[in-house]
DNA sequence: GCAACAGATGTGAGCGCTAACACGTACCGG
DNA sequence: CCGGTACGTGTTAGCGCTCACATCTGTTGC
């Protein structure tokens, strides 16, 4: 066992280098190739000279050079992420669960985290992940803005695209947000108001208006008259201004579904500021379940994403595509679910 | 101009292959060399020369191979991020950062996220980054024993850690969490409060540990004893557990420092079940300054903590040392900044 | 008018690795 | 006892690019 880090025994080659193939190979007595099968696990090598090789490649501490490796294999083992803003919990939990499943499938992710979604920046991330060489890309791409520029992007790389609707050709894995605001505006009804204000987030964002085609679709169901949607833009800056709109206007307002978790903090806050008592005088449903969502106070009553599952569905997909089976599922829905606590129950 | 992306003008050497140099050189009617020089703007090529060599590369839709180009000039371009949960708002955000800078410096960012920090977990990671021949490592290591594990890894890669206290030997980035814990507490103190409790973060932690000892420091600066702080795992759960311990056992406690944001929500919510007003009967300071944190009911006084510059300069550093520039500053301090909203003004 | 030079371009080698093939040696059946 | 068939191993070529150097213009100085 080589503990000591100081002294390396193995006499490289050339100094001021790190240790190649050829290295091992010298200090196991065997040619770069047997390293190489060693390596790969390639069956016909003998014990003893796969055990001299792992010994020498301990002893230098050697490391293959992917780089070389895939200029040979013609295989980058490098997946691509295009995304929008992943300090964001969503599309940074979305992220994670694709690297988890990336890395587990022996892949590599490299990331192109936009601050903007317009053409130019999109296809400027595109080059660079081209660059690299990766051999699938997965787009997170929450803007039909940027679904658009993509659309230009006349590659032959196989891609998935998450959250962003349907698109034509493109195969996607979202979460099935029409039903999910369904589900929101159900409960709240189920608890007896006449109607429900909406919170919307911005245009352009098809989850946002999935969200909002579900609420309309679940009180016309019940025969109510779906009121004006208030707008925001995710933040809870802008779900505190609707929110004060909200307790300013009406007073018969029963009942609020907020497009996403952070809004509906600023609604909350709002109304609390208002002197409107959450859930007593509104009941109050957001979109999300970011884990801060049970201590909010009161406690939200939210929809679940299972940000997880898409990302690692996203990769499996993407998976599929690059190796070339003919017809895959062209669209995976994953199921939100439920999530009851105070700010909804009277 | 080619804009109609279905037809490729170009007869690449040989079919069902990325084109390479050697295609656009032939289109361009130049050698591959020059073609090279051209896309690394080496100054001694006829603007007429360029000319036909970038259309060549348009006509084309040719890339770099970066992988070839890696492999030639011992350079992968590449830095590697080891961190711990990206899903969390502060480690996010650094990463959002080191990737903004790296980009402008012209780096790639390959990142290790890390759901355990065993040492087998984190050597794992770092051979998975050595392969990818990264030129240089960004730890995000909040733990000691990241720590300690990672100063067994004897390897020549110039390594920068972040927010993991001082390392022997390692240069570092961190906010300096005792002057934003003595911030915190000083201005408890300075509302009148005749002591101030502390909810930390787990063992283990160095800023957990610093922030304690921050607010230890400013109470005995203030000759008042320091109660026994409370535990918890900077989970909102952990926060409310350690809020209702604090509304339960003692009604003298006039004031709470938490050591993070998520926590303070839980104590925020577990002092409001209890009919504990803040910040009429106690008053509650956090850390991270969330984005959430305005909108928390009440609007919660925090440390705010630039992790985005915290992330550039982390950047800024490793560069430095790549460079080889022979001595730099070991240890970046970035200065935290009080935040006063309404949960902690009497 | 020719050496000296600078600028523009081409040529060859080789980075570290894997794929394809060639080459042993051992073992089998006829 | 020889051809076949394993299996283990070595040899060679080349992935796409950049580096160092060679070459070939045209321009300048004396």
């Amino acid at each position: 066992m080589a503990e000591d880090g100081g002294a390396r025994s193995g006499r490289p080659l050339r100094p001021n280098t790190l240790p190649t193939m050829a290295d091992v190979a010298l200090l196991a007595g065997v040619s770069h190739q047997t390293v190489s099968r060693v390596l790969n696990g390639h069956p016909s090598v003998s014990a003893a000279t796969r055990e001299r090789v792992l010994a020498a490649v301990k002893e230098l501490d050697y490391r293959r050079n992917l780089a070389a490796r895939a200029l040979v294999t013609r295989r980058s083992r490098l997946l691509g992420v295009i995304s929008y803003d992943t300090t964001l919990y969503g599309p940074a939990s979305t992220l994670h669960g694709i690297q988890r499943a990336a890395r587990r499938a022996g892949y590599f992710v490299s990331v192109a985290s936009l601050k903007a979604l317009d053409r130019a920046t999109i296809s400027d991330a595109f080059d660079r992940l081209a660059e690299q060489g990766v051999e699938g890309l997965v787009v997170i791409a929450p803007v039909h803005e940027a679904l658009r520029a993509l659309a230009t992007v006349t590659e032959r790389v196989p891609m998935v695209v998450v959250e962003g609707g349907a698109v034509r050709g493109l195969s996607s894995v979202s979460v099935d947000q029409v039903a999910g605001a369904r589900l929101a505006t159900r409960h709240l009804l189920d608890q007896g108001v006449s109607s429900v204000v909406h919170v919307a987030g911005p245009r352009d964002w098809p989850e946002a208006e999935a969200r909002m085609s579900g609420w309309r679709r679940e009180l016309a169901l019940a025969g109510c008259a779906a009121p004006t949607p208030l707008r925001g833009d995710w933040s809870p800056a802008s779900g505190y201004a609707a929110g004060r709109r909200l307790a300013a206007a009406d007073p018969s307002v029963e009942a609020v579904f907020v497009a996403n978790d952070q809004m509906a903090l600023g609604v909350l806050w709002a109304l609390h500021e208002a002197g409107v008592r959450v859930p007593a005088d509104v009941l109050v449903v957001g979109f999300d379940d970011v884990p801060e969502a049970a201590y909010y106070v009161p406690p939200l009553t939210t929809v679940r994403q299972d940000f997880a599952t898409v990302g690692q569905r996203s990769i499996e997909l993407l998976l599929h595509h690059i190796g070339d089976r003919p017809s895959e599922p062209p669209a995976v829905v994953v199921q939100p679910e439920l999530v009851v606590r105070r700010s909804s129950l009277r």
